[in-house]
DNA sequence: ACTGTCTGCCCC
DNA sequence: ATTCTGC
DNA sequence: GCAGAATGGGCAGACAGT
């Protein structure tokens, strides 16, 4: 497919702010690849309309390359001077609209002289696979001399590219896509147009959250259809989309919950989802960065205490005083995000991993199973330690409980707490 | 080797 | 996290 | 009222120039 297809895509969501009609523009964008049986760039298609190369899991690095550099690109391009280009761009308040509004002047000029030749640029438009394989190439650029390479290649491009092209490579380049749609809505797209109900949406997000690579559940929805999709399962070295808590006055959740539920302290540190396969630990971020190599420390409690081969658990780093009995905020642990003297800052900082799920342990998923049974199989498995935990939880009966449970939380240090239901799921 | 500029990232 | 808009 | 999207600031690491 054409790169002037999918601009064309964007400018029509951008144009409205109504989820319905965008939804719409996007089933018919998919209905269109639909009848030309054109899945090959169905993949690169989705992570390039999510603003991005590739999913969050596959840990590829970024362009490097962001509004400094691409001013001096339209700059050598336009041969206007970048302290004028930076003007315009405070005008339109966007680098991508800069540029347009910049080409599209300069091709008017040109079309003056040279009516043929820019009809014939217009009319070739750049394939998405090799716009895809060119940034690529400017993600993957790096060392001594590689400004000058990335430039040269983003120069490349844009000669390609028409004004409208242009507006949005560069938004996708300084990840600033903002037209209005992610993820959510792209898996509304996507269930209308290849499966003609609504009501599937379920199954596609359900998908996502356990194996979050959109480009690859397209194609599995495309080529393979809806059956394949409801197969898609929680994997070792996939991390998981995290769910998201929300936040509430503490005496609604008696209400909201029902008597009783299970109440635990928010900690103030930094989010782990921790898989391990035998002796190997890999630790990822609530962004699902693999960030194992900070926490060297984290990793060999974890092996040596944690009984179980194969297992995926969820818990909080903390910053801890060096008696491991206060926990300290988060801005201390901040200090261990860093490439290097990893090992130093670790012996500076103490912390401990206080584990509060499971997720799947040896063959079996535990995302579906009960609270109760989620805690008491990590309780059989996990031998607490100064810097391994268990997060502390317990059952609450009546909004009188609630509330001291409360203030002791905030008196140790903690953020406040977090209330599960302990219905089936949650 | 040292300094300045830019980018990215992760937090909130 | 917080704020805004459409649903 | 609920869901989805967008937003900003501060700090460490990488490259370029001297």
């Amino acid at each position: 497919m054409k790169f002037n297809k999918l601009s064309q895509l964007f400018s029509d969501l951008e144009s409205t702010t109504k989820r319905l009609e965008m939804i719409d523009f996007l089933s018919k964008f998919f209905e269109d690849l639909k009848e030309k049986e054109d899945y090959r760039d169905i993949d690169k298609i989705i992570y390039l309309l999510q603003g991005q190369l590739t999913p969050n899991i596959k840990q590829f690095p970024k362009m490097g390359l962001a509004e400094k550099m691409i001013i001096e690109a339209i700059s050598l391009h336009s041969g206007i001077n970048s302290k004028r280009i930076k003007e315009i761009l405070i005008k339109q308040g966007d680098i991508g609209a800069t540029a347009e509004f910049i080409l599209s002047k300069k091709k008017k000029q040109k079309s003056l002289f040279d009516y043929n030749k820019v009809e014939e640029i217009s009319g070739s438009s750049l394939e998405i696979l090799e716009l895809y394989s060119e940034l690529k190439k400017i993600a993957l650029t790096e060392g001594i001399g590689s400004h000058d390479t990335k430039l040269g290649i983003l120069r490349g491009l844009i000669s390609k590219c028409s004004p409208l092209e242009t507006k949005y490579l560069l938004r996708i380049i300084t990840s600033t896509l903002r037209v209005g749609v992610q993820s959510q809505t792209i898996i509304e797209g996507l269930t209308l147009a290849f499966t003609g109900k609504r009501d599937n949406k379920g199954v596609i997000e359900r998908a996502y959250s356990l194996s979050p690579d959109l480009g690859e559940i397209s194609r599995i929805l495309v080529e393979k259809g809806l059956v394949e999709v409801k197969k898609v399962d929680i994997e070792y070295g996939t991390p998981i989309l995290s769910m998201l808590a929300s936040r509430e006055i503490y005496t609604e959740f008696t209400n909201r919950l029902g008597v009783p539920f299970v109440a635990e302290y928010k900690l103030d540190g930094e989010r782990l989802q921790i898989h391990k396969v035998g002796e190997n630990i890999t630790l990822f971020s609530r962004r699902l960065l693999d960030i194992s190599f900070q926490y060297p420390d984290v990793c060999k409690v974890i092996r040596e205490n944690v009984k179980a081969n194969k297992v995926i658990f969820e818990g909080e780093v903390v910053a801890m005083d060096h008696f491991y009995e206060k926990m300290l905020p988060f801005q201390v642990l901040s200090k261990r995000r860093r490439k290097f003297d990893v090992e130093d800052i670790s012996k500076e900082v103490p912390v401990c991993l206080f584990v509060f799920d499971l997720l799947k342990f040896g063959e079996e998923s535990f995302v579906d199973k009960s609270l109760s049974f989620r805690r008491k199989k990590l309780e059989e498995i996990i031998d607490e330690k100064d810097e391994l935990r268990l997060v502390k939880s317990v059952l609450i009966n009546s909004t009188e409980e609630l509330l001291s449970f409360f203030n002791t939380a905030r008196k140790e240090g903690n953020e406040g707490i977090m209330a599960k239901s302990i219905q089936e799921n949650s």
